[in-house]
DNA sequence: CTTGACTCTCACGCCAATGTGAGGGTCCAA
DNA sequence: TTGGACCCTCACATTGGCGTGAGAGTCAAG
């Protein structure tokens, strides 16, 4: 299997400006044709949705630049393939658990908000100016 | 209570330059002195970790500045001050929501990479070459 | 009055991933 | 051979929250 930028885009979903971005991070390295086109195979197709997957999770190209090394193609997706990568991982994951423990703070935060304002429930609406004014701030 | 710049900057633990920014954002107003100088109270203080708490959960400045006016302060945490935002609020909660499922689903994408490098353990550390660069993990 | 700490307003820089567009080659089918 | 679809390489723009520095004013202590 051979394809060129424009179908790799369309068999991943993933815009052409990206993959060419990708590469310029090291995360891919297609042939090069005589005339400079790219050329790209099923191998790069699981990276490509390897690197969809990391940079989901919130990892950045230099951290995934590591990781993918350490990957393997099963066919359908990147396995992991070396045990010296797991605390890098485990940092990955203490990261997102603690990016989720601050978005739960926030929204228990606004789940007070929505509370409180339910029982208030002021009889004078037209008290709070900044609906008429939506760039308002503490008056 | 009367503060300048510096000193909410020293009792909040945020930069001179990003209290300026919250402001520019119209998510402070601080009274002006004659002399230019922005003179804060303890509202500010608990405006300012109000700030930070929602900044740390995701939140845009334009969201808070939505947000902010219908908050009084209680020395503690905010209340809301008016129940038109009601909509606006419920509508951030799921946001919030869709956030932390997003993030738990990447963790458990993680997960799923570290067990399985787990029960992988390659018998050829040395076949990754991550290894063997300045940035890698645990040599 | 001087000095030094503090403040002010611009205004440019940075990061990260990606969009966008210019100017120009390549390829293939009609 | 031509035309249109495809590709190339720059290179600048974007978004948001903030760093940083220049040039200048303010203020209180010595």
């Amino acid at each position: 299997m051979c394809v060129r930028i424009g179908e790799l885009s369309r068999l991943t979903g993933v815009s052409v400006r990206s993959l060419r971005y990708y590469e310029e991070q090291g995360l891919l390295d297609p042939v090069r044709l005589p005339s400079g086109y790219r050329e790209y195979d099923e191998g790069h197709v699981s990276t490509v949705r390897g690197i969809r997957l990391m940079l989901a999770a919130g990892l950045n190209t230099a951290t995934i630049a590591e990781l993918l090394p350490c990957m393997t193609d099963d066919g359908q997706a990147l396995s992991p393939n070396c045990s010296g990568m797991l605390p890098d991982l485990h940092r990955e994951r203490a990261r997102l658990t603690e990016a989720v423990t601050d978005l739960l703070a926030a929204r228990d935060a606004l789940d007070t908000l929505i509370a409180t304002t339910r029982t208030l429930d002021p009889p004078d609406p037209q008290a709070c100016q900044a609906l008429a004014r939506p760039n308002a701030v503490r008056p």
